[in-house]
DNA sequence: ATGTACATACATTCACGTATGTATGTATAG
DNA sequence: CTATACATACATACGTGAATGTATGTACAT
């Protein structure tokens, strides 16, 4: 084959990343060849070796083209001062995560293969930081917001806990959410929506269940 | 070299499984090589091989030696009857598990592999399905447990929710706490142990933290 | 005309599984 | 008790396929 213009290429490049998530999600990262990505995308290994060096790029490529989207997605309704209740704010942006998830089979595709079909070794130990930072920050991003919902007095009194202490333990649910939904079967073992199970868990830190 | 006697053997046996969990821990599963477990135990694969059929029996001989010792471990605390407070069990229960995760180096290893390490595809689609079954049991536990509390009268009236939606909340967080622990750098990250997080996780359903 | 966007061809490495060798433990016959 | 026969517990050697990276070919856009 030839050469194709700029737009082609740009297009190609999506196909390679499209097939590379294909791939990896079927066999794994470490067991996808480069070969089966290409045949997936229609192409050679030629065509992948020109656009990525390797697979280790191949998978970063593949990650931030659906990460950064998301994060920004999130941070929208959680950072929203607009909201009455803050509380409010951080049960919206959870039900919005697993919404997303449900939704986008790319999505969840990507999460996925970074969560059950990765080793991180070598050359992918970074690739875990990078995966946690959104992990991190949206910890603290659901701090401020308790720490908004103290403040505006929509946290019950006698609770025990502050913002942070509250904080953490709405992280430790929406990681282990995420893994157990991603487990798959969520819905068969469980026999509650996660949409239930967000509800749950902020009305434990909410005042009208208070005797 | 020559025949052994059976306990000869059998220590050979558990040096491989050893080997193997270090191994794997360093390159992840699917990058390691028998090569590379057998020169960890000082043999030759054709020793590995004998004791093992191929890399997958070694994994699962690996992940039994060390899960079944502390599923059992943990039951005992958690289904103790003795119990005046059915959530103190849950509590120490959840404390205990993470508590020997930090002080074993061996069963951190294995879940450190097991959650980060290894990629659940093909032949390992099915580890998964028995790397997700001790959660699984160990959600029914803490909801027997919580049914138990319901029934003393350990839970604070008002709180809204049952036995089971505390229980799934409650295996969210142990879920999340496990993942998050393994990912590193925990406590630089939250600046709180994780004893004091599972102590706040319970204190949200106990009865002396209510107005 | 030149560099781009691929396809093709090639060399190398590497891990796997297996086949085979071998020395020793163990059981049994006499 | 001891000699022999067989099984065991490895080490060694070999063949094979498969994936990688690179080098080279080629057609077309600019």
């Amino acid at each position: 084959m030839a050469r194709k213009t700029k737009e082609e290429a740009n297009r190609t490049r999506q196909q390679i990343i499209d097939a590379a998530r294909a791939v990896f999600h079927r066999h794994g990262v470490s067991r996808s060849t480069m070969e089966q990505v290409a045949q997936e995308a229609g192409l050679t290994r030629g065509a992948v070796y020109w656009h990525f060096k390797d697979k280790t790029e191949l998978f970063f490529a593949m990650r931030e083209d659906v990460f950064n989207p998301l994060t920004v997605r999130i941070d929208a309704i959680l950072l929203a001062e607009s909201a009455v209740d803050p509380l409010d704010s951080i049960e919206a942006a959870l039900k919005e995560l697993f919404r997303v998830l449900e939704e986008s089979p790319t999505i969840r595709q990507v999460l996925d293969i970074m969560v059950l079909r990765c080793e991180y070794v070598d050359e992918f130990a970074r690739v875990q930081e990078e995966a946690d930072r959104p992990g991190v920050e949206f910890l603290a991003k659901v701090e401020k917001a308790y720490q908004r919902a103290a403040i505006q007095g929509c946290l019950p009194p006698g609770l025990g806990l502050g913002p942070a202490e509250l904080a953490h333990d709405t992280w430790a649910f929406a990681t282990g959410m995420l893994h157990v939904l991603l487990a798959g079967d969520f819905e068969r073992k469980l026999r509650i929506s996660v949409d239930n199970m967000i509800t749950n868990h902020m009305a434990l830190r909410r005042e009208i269940h208070r005797a």
